[in-house]
DNA sequence: TTCTTCATGTAATTAGTTACATGATTGA
DNA sequence: TCAATCATGTAACTAATTACATGAAGAA
């Protein structure tokens, strides 16, 4: 990692967590980007999510830093590039592995509007809950499948099923914490007066967070 | 909202969440940019995480767009920008506040790393872990001072903790389910040989996934 | 053989961050 | 009175997204 701490400024190519996260996917096997927008959609995203034109991008970096080479192949008249690790690239990545990382960073826009409810409606703070409450699910069918694939030692990378399962753990908790904060607070909006700006909080309901915080 | 349906690109000053996120807290009360930078610091950070700069932006956005007034006045030598949300504003926000929003998006660098952590090692995989639990404590402690007051009736904007309790009861359990997690896979990764990659899941725990993701 | 989806890649634009600069205030 | 912190704001830069373009493969 280059030293900043002299004000100078980061140059296009400085390694960033999204680089880590392609290069640490090209420690498994060689990936085509499109290959890599796959695994994105599937398992990376979930704690790392990016956009598809970063796949194709930040390998091409990796390479001008020689952690990865790029190796063209043709399908018909289209040219095709296969990304592989170099040896630097493990060295790379084993050394940004040892480092602890930052904790989680939440963006949750239907709980934003919740919590602005009291500039509008109670039915759209019931519809903004209700899509939390269907996002979840959806994620938690997703990750069901996934879960029983492994249970039957038939998931993808079994190599990799021990590291897997960790990450499978707090997404599945992950989810059940969002359905059933939805749940909840369903019941507590629906009680509220038509408009939400006269909603008063539930004594119960407060110390109950309190105490649910000591641990 | 713009219709870019014809694919009309984004103007430079379309407004985002972020715009609307600010929005929201000037409803509630005027606020200078600094004033603003605290608030992401104390509370609008935990669910819409934002640099400093962009609350100084984002405002003069909403004034291009009529739904906030700058006043200047000054301090000393120095000019300070306070801002008032118009009816116009009014109107946006509750328009926005309409519709559902998306569901929430997870950056979770450590979860990446322990990932990876088969290109890494036992020694790194748990510190991550460390690292997670200790910002899941300090955002509890943060969040427990917060949630006692507010059960003390003393906490700020008495008007709308009903609101604030919705999203202080998500982030309580959120909180919680990061220590948990973190407190349940270092156990894990402590029975884990020396080289995470050898590592083998236990069925017990797989089965325990798969039996919590329904529900 | 045509339509749709899969697969591959680039270009344009912007949302956001980092770094910088400096006056005001407070307390040792 | 000097140093540290609070408060205010801009400039430079980049990480990331959205939109676009098109060939290949498979299905109807």
């Amino acid at each position: 990692m280059p030293d900043y701490s002299q004000g100078e400024r980061m140059s296009r190519t400085t390694l960033t967590t999204t680089s880590f996260a392609i290069l640490g996917l090209l420690a498994v096997q060689p990936w085509s980007s499109y290959e890599l927008t796959r695994q994105m959609d599937r398992s990376l995203g979930r704690i790392w999510p990016r956009a598809q034109s970063k796949l194709y991008e930040e390998p091409k970096k990796l390479v001008h830093h020689g952690l990865a080479e790029a190796s063209a192949e043709r399908v018909g008249l289209r040219r095709r590039t296969v990304y592989t690790i170099t040896p630097a690239g493990r060295e790379a990545l084993s050394a940004w592995l040892a480092s602890p990382g930052s904790g989680p960073v939440l963006e949750f826009e239907q709980l934003l509007k919740v919590w602005f409810s009291d500039s509008g409606t109670r039915t759209g703070a019931l519809a903004s809950i209700a899509a939390a409450r269907r996002w979840a699910e959806e994620r938690n069918a997703e990750n069901l499948v996934a879960a029983r694939a492994y249970e039957a030692g038939e998931g993808p990378f079994q190599a990799r099923a021990a590291q897997t399962m960790l990450a499978g753990a707090f997404l599945t908790d992950y989810y059940a914490l969002v359905a059933h904060w939805a749940d909840w607070a369903s019941d507590v909006v629906a009680g509220w007066p038509e408009d939400p700006a006269d909603a008063v909080p539930d004594p119960a309901a407060l110390a109950d967070i309190a105490r649910r915080a000591q641990w």
